[in-house]
Parts: C-alpha cells; sequence; structure tokens
DNA sequence: GGGCGCATGTAATGAGTTACATGATTGA
DNA sequence: TCAATCATGTAACTCATTACATGCGCCC
C-alpha cells in the first residue's frame, strides 16, 4: 500500500474522523508539500483500508445531497499507525534526483549552453522558494515541513550554484587553449 | 516514457553501442546513485525506443550462445536526446520526502521516543553518507552527482539535527512543566 | 557435473493516475 | 438557469517491478 499513503490517512483520522473528500482536501490544501495523493487514490486507500480493518465507516446522508461515508480508525488501524509512525521515523530512504541524470551528460553540451540551461534550473528553483516563504503561517502541523523543503531548496542552490561555477570555469579554459596559451 | 529514463538510455547508447544485458549491468554498477532500472525495465524501454525509432539494433551472435541484440542510437534518437537535456537541465522538480509524514506526525508521540527514533534515522543517514564516501573514484561522469548525494546527505543531516534538538527541547519544557515550574 | 554468469524475454501483479459518470446544492 | 462545488465512485490505462522461463558457456 506504499507505506507512507497510509500512514498520513491513519494519522489525520486519528485527530478527525473524516469523509473521502474532506481528507483529500484537506491533504491537498495543507499537506501538499508532502504528498499528493489524487482523488481516485484517496477513495481506492480508504476502501482498502476498511477491508483490512484499519477504519470503520458511517453513512451519513444530509438531506438530499449524496450520501458521506464517515471514516473512524480502528484499534487494529491505531496499532498500524503506532508500527508505521515507529517504522517511518526510524528509517532513512535515499533519494533519486531526476535533474541528476542531466548533470551526467552535462559534458556532451557545449559549456555556454549549459551554463544558459542550469541558470533556467536555478531560476526556477527560486521560484519554489519564494512560494515556499509567501506560504503563511501554514497549519502548525505542516510547519516543520515547510521548513525542511526550504532547507533543501536551499542546499540544492548551493549545489547548482558550484555546478555553474565548474562548468563556467571550464568553458574559460576551453576559450584560452583555443587561443594557444594567451596568458603566460 | 518517464522522460529520465529515455534520456538516460539515449544518453549511454550515444556514447557506446550495447546490448540490454551490458546497458543494464552499466546503469547498475556505475549509474546505481542516479537511476535504478531493473533488467525487465531497461528491455522493455529498449523495445519500446525502438518501436518508436529511437533506437535500431542489430542481431549479433558469437558461437552458439545466446544472440545480443546491440542497440545504436538513430539520427531520430539523438533529437529527442537533444530535446531531453535540454528539457531536464531547464527544469526543477520539486521533491517529496517520504520521511516527512512521519514529521507530521511527530507531536502524537512521546518526545523521548521521537527522539529515540530520530536517532536511528539519523544513524541510518549516516550509513548512507559513508557508504558514498567510499565509492573509490567512481567513473568520472558520475562523479558529479555522487557529489550531489553527498551534499544532500549533509544537509539533510544538519535538518534532521535541528528537529531532534527542537523535540529534546520540547522534552524538557514538558518535563519540567510537570515539576510545576522548578526553576524560576 | 553442478552452479554461476551471460543474455533474453514473458506474464502477472501492483500502485497510481486520467478520464469519465452521476446527481444534488448553491450562488451569480 | 448555468456554472461551480460537493460527494462518490468506476474503468481504462501507464509504468514499473517481481517472478518466472529458457539455454548456452565456463570454471572448479
Amino acid at each position: 500500500m506504499e507505506d507512507e499513503r497510509a500512514l498520513l490517512l491513519l494519522g489525520i483520522l486519528r485527530r478527525q474522523d473524516m469523509h473521502g473528500y474532506r481528507l483529500h482536501e484537506f491533504i491537498d490544501t495543507n499537506l501538499a508539500v508532502c504528498a499528493d495523493l489524487k482523488k481516485a487514490t484517496a477513495y481506492f486507500l480508504l476502501d482498502k483500508m476498511a477491508a483490512e480493518g484499519w477504519v470503520s465507516y458511517e453513512q451519513v446522508q444530509e438531506g438530499n445531497r449524496p450520501p458521506r461515508r464517515v471514516y473512524r480508525i480502528t484499534p487494529a488501524g491505531e496499532q498500524a499507525f503506532q508500527r508505521l509512525i515507529r517504522a517511518n521515523l526510524a528509517t532513512y530512504a535515499s533519494m533519486r534526483f531526476p535533474g541528476d541524470v542531466g548533470l551526467a551528460f552535462l559534458d556532451d553540451l557545449k559549456p555556454t549552453e549549459a551554463v544558459h540551461l542550469l541558470r533556467q534550473r536555478r531560476a526556477a528553483m527560486l521560484d519554489a522558494l519564494t512560494a515556499l516563504q509567501s506560504a503563511p503561517e501554514h497549519a502548525g502541523t505542516a510547519q516543520l515541513i515547510i521548513e525542511h523543503q526550504r532547507r533543501h531548496l536551499a542546499a540544492e542552490l548551493d549545489w547548482l550554484d558550484e555546478v555553474i561555477a565548474r562548468v563556467e570555469a571550464k568553458s574559460r579554459k576551453t576559450r584560452s587553449s583555443g587561443r594557444r596559451a594567451s596568458s603566460p
């Protein structure tokens, strides 16, 4: 079930009974930084968790609106939560960066163009960073995670700047060797 | 096709014709840091890329061994590579950290246990870091990416240490408020 | 001669997303 | 009245992984 998703849902339901639509809405607006699950997926997972006995639900009808399934965590679900959160906190999952694939072939581009492209990447990262800053005092829960994201982005910017600097250095060398020992 | 994988394969084939087995082997030993694709996936993708006309292959038989399909990039593949690498370098894909889900529910554990678990995570990260250091002068190509990974891990360690410190601070406060204003 | 490495592939499964279908309510 | 929001769900599809099947060569 991809542990984190289950942990996420259980953790939320543990604090508040909720129906699928609200749950998805909540994650999408408050926890988008740390998880992105689509509506269909949320419903699907709730179904599965109900089948496993981690949650139960009560059908609630208000007027003639579509009935809502209000989910509640069960004792088995609480147990699962306790297990999952411990596993999550104690573990480190190493990451792969999609952007690294490009770096692997950096040498196959002209240095000047490489630098140009990397500067575009840099601008995109800067945008992401300022977008984070402007998020106005997000719901207390997610504060830590936003801070984490901020830190990560800052480190990535540092790193990217160094990569750019290296490519520029190489570019200068190439040009000067083209001019055949211009400086002694 | 999940752009990075295609970029990866094209980038390698661009430098050298290769059959699927070698290709997978190469990625697995030299580029494991930045991509993890299984044998079956490699074969599957090569098939698809051949269908799209990005690569062609030549059946090579040596003695009575199983025949090898030696893939070669086509002009269309070269074009795709040029497009993909530019897109990759110019773009930043924001990341989600699986470990953040646990942090979202940190408050639901006793601070002492939370700290204990986070220290385990820290140890795992340290292991990963030393494993990186010991990789002895990896094939020049991947040098950048290993450096990136190293940087990332260092930043993550810093971050985790701060999280631990915060939880410990809260833990002290909790205990002292339990003793009812022990210090003025 | 028994097991590992080379070399390819298929079938089944899983996880998640897209796109669609439904139907009531609410607000412009 | 027309669109948007609320609320649920299904079906089709993609992508990748697991597990399996095959068969030769090589070395101990």
